[in-house]
RNA sequence: GCCCGGGUGGCGGAAUGGUAGACGCUGGGGACUUAAAAUCCCCUUUCCGCAAGGAAGUGUGGGUUCGAGUCCCACCCCGGGCACCA
């Protein structure tokens, strides 16, 4: 921090009392004027690297929750500081988003505008709070200057042919008109708004995260993060292994029958097959008598929303039958083959092996359709039936077979018109008798290798990621689509096109898309005269047919409108631009590296800045993005690494979430309960260092817990009582503070337990234990006759990262010169740690029966011989003989009778 | 249904297997003041007892241990995530 002469003398306010309004003001002006967070690229200091997720900028202001976080990290920031750190400590707006469309839909105005009053309003709420952010680097992914490198990404993605079109169901809702992702569609309605959603079929931009799953779930081994969003990953990307499986058909002319099976052991048990309802087969399966049943099944299927699928009546199995027979392929047994809607198109080849009685939901379709169920894994202990409780069919398939296994003996129970599921010994099973499932699983997968019915296969639940939307207010796409024929010609003057290229046919014709050239980047979003969606599934941009039909220098990337002549040379084509924009997950995919280098123009960050800053070494934020924004920044992170464009593999080191600030009454905070609280509220009320420490004091940062108006009165009696042990009435130095003196021994200790406790409390994120120990340390200083100045100074720079205002204020009156900041941080003593005596408890049988106060040179024997004499202890006696002691050195005395 | 996290005073919460309830709030009593606010001091898990003191006590039931809020087994309740993924 520059130590200017005029910081000196404009050092602190001349406040009498604790006035947070004046104060708080008056040191959040000296920090910007000083820069005093400025993050060096390049410093020779060891670096530290704290983000926070950055908000989308509502316009309803500032949530209390995200001063929880932000608090969090700013201790950490400053607290690192301290420690000699140069600290990276940047904030930004994630500023495309919905609302703000919806806003400029319903007033007209460019969202742009209400976007940078609410990032305006954002500001000022943060910097009220004195986050120690550099301003300098703060982000805006709205901003042409940042979302030229989401474009640029992007590009990158597209060239590595990560990213393609394909026309596929996907949520529609009618009432936003847009397409709506998987996961912004809850219980079948929109997420934001709550709308109905239903199916309908678009072409959009998907990303072929699925790529990446497994480095994906292998990466996750590397980080620190939360074990539960570790398995939130693992489950949503759901590896599973298993084996496909070709069948064939008895109508030889429709090929093979391709299966997805995670236990390929239970081949035998297989007594149907299933389709799901859009299988491209099933029409040619569907015998002429079945065609009626079967073509009314997919209708109703096509037609059912999430809800239906996922509410309780529809979880009775339902489907049909196609008529039509396979063909086992290791027993050539003939199966019939039905479809329903349990299985899913969308997962493995969209068609299953049914093997009703080895898995749960095969049983409950084989029971109501009354198929047959084969029992093939049998188990070595015969089972209590009253576990499978699912059936109504007597016990009487109980069978005991005597396998060739080891020994030849052991019996083995299987139960037919059962379900079993799990693993067990095969049975009824020919050359695969007597393997547990495993060896049985891998012995079938050779044996379908060796005869080319089937191969080893891992499959994931993860689909592509759909990244396209319907909407004005996002990154355009940099893709201009043109004709085949121009295309060839693009390709003959770029080097820089994806292998395969990217084409779709609509209406008889086929568009191929073509990238714009990095150096045209940023595309900007052109003025519209509504906000209003297309309504035919195609954005607003759609409407704006100067920025739309172009003729285009395929070379450059100029371009200029279809209406002009077209400009000379054989570099121009006629092109359509893409009217899809980018979801908001894109800009927020990548943002925790434009803060490295934020004014960089020819580059997302430098060499340099991505070697020095390395990735975050902790980021905060809400346990809600445990699965998509964390999932989508890591895939993003995971193809700039092997792009060579990141020195390193995984994005966020280590990860920490702050629990949820439920309402006083108990429940989510929501406008509609009228339990929300106002962080200006409370700044105004009690000042910005009272909130950030009892937002800190409530609690575990980790948990979810209940704001209570009436424990900040607490905090800031706290404050206000460190403020006279510093200052008297009338605002000077308190007279109890001097250059020479002494705390009393308790005292002292008490001053290094808490340097000690502060620090490691820090370390771990505990910061309402450490808050607690400073409140311990305080009402100790309270009762001492003297303080010396130098114990305050510790207590001042513990409290600072915590309540920076206050600490800098009573800093520059009694502390000393320049900033609390810059003057490092209190080391304590372990001498003064040690106590010359110890209170040593005395336990009978192990009841606590009294306690003494003993020199710590006290050995075990006198301390028997003290406890037995001891006048509380010798009643619990009762006069019998001292069996056994045990002394826990320091601590206690058990004594057994 | 499956996978996590959690159940401790009136409340938020503390407790490397070693005095359960630190710290804060609330409530009660007292000091200061003409009075009030602010501040300071004392008490505040429950039950029995005038007191000294005693007993019980960390969701429930078992277990391990000299000793369990903490470790193990079974169960109950609350919160979160996933949910026909073959």
């Amino acid at each position: 921090m520059p130590q200017s002469g005029w910081f000196h003398e404009m050092a602190a306010t001349n406040c009498t009392d604790y006035d947070f309004l004046k104060i708080e003001p008056h040191w959040q002006r000296i920090w910007e004027e000083t820069k005093a967070f400025r993050a060096e690229n390049g410093s020779s200091k060891p670096k530290y690297y704290v983000l926070d997720m950055f908000p989308y900028p509502s316009g309803a202001g500032l949530h209390i929750g995200h001063p929880e976080g932000y608090t969090a990290t700013d201790i950490m920031a400053r607290y690192k500081r301290a420690r000699g750190f140069n600290v990276l400590h940047p904030i930004g707006w994630d500023a495309f988003g919905l609302p703000a469309e919806q806003h400029a839909v319903a007033t007209g105005t460019h969202p742009a505008s209400n976007t940078q009053n609410n990032i305006t309003n954002f500001r000022r709420q943060i910097k009220a709070l004195g986050f120690s952010y550099d301003w300098d680097r703060e982000v805006d992914t709205t901003d042409p200057k940042y979302f030229r490198w989401t474009q640029w990404i992007f590009l990158q993605l597209f060239k590595k042919g990560l990213a393609y079109v394909d026309e596929r169901p996907v949520w529609w809702c009618p009432a936003l008109s847009t397409v709506l992702a998987n996961e912004e569609v809850i219980d079948g309605k929109s997420e934001r708004g709550n709308h109905p959603v239903e199916r309908r079929n678009l072409r959009q931009w998907v990303l072929r995260i699925t790529a990446y799953a497994e480095q994906l779930i292998d990466g996750l081994k590397d980080v620190d993060w939360p074990d539960s969003t570790k398995r939130m990953q693992e489950a949503w990307i759901g590896r599973s292994e298993g084996a496909e499986v070709l069948f064939k058909l008895e109508n030889t002319a429709l090929g093979d029958l391709k299966i997805f099976t995670t236990r390929p052991d239970t081949l035998f048990g297989c007594t149907y097959m299933v389709l799901a309802p859009e299988h491209p087969l099933v029409p040619g399966l569907t015998t002429a008598a079945q065609r009626e049943t079967v073509d009314a099944y997919r209708k109703k299927t096509a037609a059912k929303s999430d809800v239906e699928r996922m509410s309780e009546a529809a979880k009775e199995k339902s489907g049909v039958f196609t008529g039509s027979y396979a063909i086992n392929p290791v027993n050539g047994a003939r199966v019939p083959i039905w479809i329903a809607d349990y299985v899913l198109m969308g997962y493995g080849t969209g068609a299953i092996m049914a093997v009703p009685a080895h898995d749960e939901r095969d049983f409950e379709f084989a029971k109501q359709f009354g198929l047959k169920i084969k029992a093939v894994v049998g188990r070595t202990t015969p089972m209590v039936f009253d576990i499978v409780p699912q059936t109504s069919v007597p016990d009487h398939g109980l069978q005991n077979l005597v396998l060739n296994i080891a020994d030849k003996q052991t019996p083995i129970w299987c139960y037919h018109n059962y379900c079993v599921s799990g693993e067990g010994i095969a049975v009824n099973s020919e050359f695969l008798d007597g393997l547990p499932t495993k060896e049985a699983t891998s012995k079938m997968i050779s044996w379908l290798e060796a005869k080319k019915l089937g191969t080893k296969r891992i499959n994931y639940k993860l689909r592509d990621w759909l990244f396209s939307r319907q909407r004005y207010w996002g990154e355009p796409f940099p893709i201009v689509w043109i004709s085949e024929a121009d295309y060839r010609r693009a390709a003959a003057l770029r080097q820089d096109l994806p292998a395969q290229p990217v084409a779709f046919a609509e209406q008889g014709v086929t568009l191929y898309a073509l990238p714009l050239p990095e150096a045209a980047l940023p595309l900007q979003l052109p003025e519209v005269q509504s906000y209003l969606p297309s309504g035919t599934g195609e954005s607003p941009l759609a409407n704006v047919p100067a920025w739309l039909e172009i003729w285009i220098n395929c070379q450059t990337g100029e371009a200029v409108p279809a209406s002009a002549p077209q400009p000379q040379g054989d570099a121009w084509v006629r092109g359509r631009r893409e009217t899809n924009t980018m979801p908001q997950w894109a800009g927020s995919c990548w943002y925790y590296l434009r803060y490295l280098d934020p004014q960089n123009a020819t580059a997302l960050a430098s060499g340099d800045a991505l070697k020095y800053w390395d990735v975050p070494d902790l980021y905060v934020g809400g346990a809600e993005h445990a699965v998509l924004h964390l999932l989508y920044a890591r895939f993003w992170h995971k193809v700039l690494f092997d792009l060579g464009v990141v020195p390193q593999s995984e994005p966020f080191r280590k990860l920490f979430h702050q629990g949820i600030i439920l309402g006083e009454d108990g429940v989510k905070m929501s406008k509609s309960r009228g339990n929300v609280v106002n962080p200006d509220d409370i700044i105004r009320d009690y000042g910005a260092d009272t909130l950030r420490l009892y937002l800190m004091f409530l609690g575990p940062l980790e948990a979810m817990k209940p704001w209570n108006p009436k424990g900040i009165e607490g905090v800031h009696r706290f404050l206000r009582k460190a403020w006279r042990e510093c200052l008297t009435e009338e605002g000077a130095v308190n007279p109890r503070i001097s250059d020479g003196g002494a705390l009393t021994a308790d005292a002292e200790k008490v001053l290094h337990e808490t340097i000690k406790k502060v620090g490691e409390d820090i370390d771990a994120m505990r910061f309402n234990t450490a808050i607690s120990q400073m409140m311990i340390l305080v009402n100790t200083l309270q009762k001492e006759p003297v303080l010396p100045r130098q114990a305050v100074r510790d207590f001042l720079r513990l409290l600072a990262p915590f309540a920076p205002h206050v600490a800098e204020e009573l800093w520059a009156r009694v502390g000393g010169s320049g900033s609390v900041m810059t003057a490092g941080w209190p080391a304590y003593d372990a001498a003064k740690l040690v106590a010359n005596t110890m209170t040593i408890v005395f336990q009978v049988n192990g009841k606590v029966r009294g306690d003494a106060v003993v020199p710590v040179s006290a050995v075990e024997s006198d301390l028997v011989k003290l406890a037995l004499d001891h006048p509380k202890v010798a009643p619990h006696l009762g006069g019998k003989p001292l069996k056994r002691s045990i002394y826990v050195k320091g601590k206690l005395i058990n004594l057994l009778v």
